[in-house]
DNA sequence: GTGAAAGCGCTAACAA
DNA sequence: TTGTTAGCGCTTTCAC
């Protein structure tokens, strides 16, 4: 392993030197810098990152920290983050917290202690102080999910407008009873969601009854159970909106496997636009939502806040509106239904 | 930043003490572990990952570098591997390809350069020769595709036995015009699923006729065209086989949108068991992959290879076999179609 | 402009 | 069983 000694012995300076052209030093003479390169480059010179890094200077490595890698929100993201971050020279690691604090927290000490260049993070619902304190200390980006503990800078979807508008498009069509399935309310996002959710119901005036399921994110389970129990009801709901991907998922794993009419005995509305959803049974209305462009535009934030050295966390928020895709899994409430 | 210093300073003790304590030296006293355990984990003391790599311990990190993330297959070994090596403390960091051999050179480059503990790569089709000469110098793991050149441990699927599956029950329902839509024969696996295709296709003896369309492996639209061009054939096939899970999705999409009747007009199989595929039409016929299985076996023996400090690349192999899922998507073929 | 020297946090030889 | 000490390769004062 060659290092900055060896180019040094090699042109009679000292360490210093070499180690300060090499950094493009403001003091070193040009024909000094011109010589270190070329040396360097003829002895196979390769800067020893771990030494660079103990001296403070931060890895080329960047965090992304998300439930889970196989919710095909969090790949999208990854790989449009990957794209983005690779052309800038960062590595991107993977870091997966299943929705649960204490996971977070180990996942983030651990990116801490690497070292890493900044972190961009879709959040749990409640982090840990710990790693309030320990983001709080690295460059940071929240992505979809947002906790004021964690800072300013964010990037997410209209949480609000994802479920107000198939739930205003499910009351335009005359369903008055309207169920909602999608996470607990402590995810900012999942506030949100619910928020919309009633206030799109409430245009039907007095007549709308929403009936409102709200668990895990992560939960399959839940969803399904969720669902079961409403069809059950003795007056069961005329329309379901579902309020995040993997409950969307289970809700059509579920009507599918029972056999539910859709949209004669249920219209449904969906949350996402995977591609499977465009030919489950009549077609699934659903909100689609830019997580790839939303990536992104985070990405290339994220290296513009690098590039400026200066400790850059100015409050910043880029909200993306989501667009409705109405196929058949919702029609108007049928006379039956009514 | 809590250092070993700090514990040592709070227990009293040296700083070497500690650090042994930390890395479980056998000359360490049970009681002494323990309180250095207990003030460590109190103190949130986090290794820095930097001075253990400048004493020549290689870095906790993980490269794996997969053609793309978005592709179900990738992020559920992601998932898989994450969980795996997470628990021995080892990051994952994540490298895509696009089954470009020059991106996944770059990509090899900057894992080499960053010290990775060891690579797990799913190879593109011809990997550059610098990329076998950095791969040689690092421990690596091949998944699911196997290069001879790239070393001799690989934790793969049962290729042929994949296509040669749907392919012999398509056959044995009746079938003599199958198509196959899948990976070019450059890729290991695509050779072997096109054997696979062969083989099952001559069980049919003189009658069989197959009509293969061999593409890029992570072309949508070839896979689109392909089929186009097949039913518009004076004699189309009466059965289709996909050979990777890209293609099936293109040609669920192709057929669902141009209204081709499964299986009356073409009985389908395709490749990989996802959600989505139950409720396709008729639901599909399809061969179910043990993806996150492979994976969790290739992490649990990159640690166990890594735990035997000796340089240790004894060839090993594992083949999981798949499993034929029978939907509603193939039937006897019909007097119509005979 | 350049050199000397002091560490960054950790591990590992050498002492005790 | 524990303490002392010397670096790993680099950046960064402080001298000159």
């Amino acid at each position: 392993m060659i290092t900055i000694k060896d180019i040094a012995a090699r042109l009679q300076v000292s360490p210093s030197t070499v180690g300060r052209a090499l950094a493009d030093d403001s003091r070193i003479s040009a024909s000094m810098k011109q010589r270190v390169l070329e040396v360097a480059g003829e002895m196979g010179y390769v800067a020893n990152r771990a030494a660079r890094m103990m001296r403070g200077v931060s890895s080329n490595l960047v965090g992304l920290v998300v439930p889970d890698i196989r919710n095909s929100f969090f790949s999208t993201m990854a790989h449009a983050l990957s794209k983005c971050l690779e052309q800038e020279g960062y590595q991107l690691t993977l870091s997966e917290t299943d929705d649960d604090r204490q996971t977070e927290l180990r996942q983030i000490r651990e990116l801490t202690s690497a070292n890493v260049a900044g972190i961009i993070i879709v959040p749990s619902a409640k982090p840990h102080a710990e790693t309030v304190r320990l983001l709080g200390m690295t460059p940071h980006i929240q992505l979809l999910r947002k906790h004021a503990a964690l800072g300013e800078q964010w990037f997410g979807i209209d949480d609000y407008q994802a479920v107000y508008q198939p739930t205003r498009h499910l009351v335009e069509l005359g369903h008055r009873r309207i169920a909602y399935i999608g996470s607990l309310g402590e995810l900012p996002t999942g506030g949100a969601r619910v928020k919309g959710f009633r206030d799109a119901l409430a245009l039907a005036g007095g007549d709308g009854q929403g009936m409102e399921q709200l668990g895990a994110p992560g939960s399959r389970e839940f969803a399904r159970d969720a669902l079961r129990g409403l069809l059950a009801q003795p007056q069961p709901p005329t329309a379901l909106v579902t309020g995040s991907v993997l409950h969307t998922f289970a809700v059509l794993e579920e009507l599918w496997s029972s056999g539910v009419d859709v949209p004669g005995q249920l219209s449904v509305a969906g949350f996402g636009d995977e591609l499977a959803f465009r030919w489950w049974g009549p077609g699934l209305t659903t909100v689609a939502l830019p997580v790839s462009e939303l990536a992104t535009a985070c990405g290339l934030w994220f290296v513009h806040r690098m590039k400026q050295k200066s400790a850059n966390s100015a409050p910043y928020s880029s909200i993306t509106p989501p667009t409705l895709i109405v196929r058949g899994s919702t029609r108007p409430v049928g006379p039956a239904a009514a």
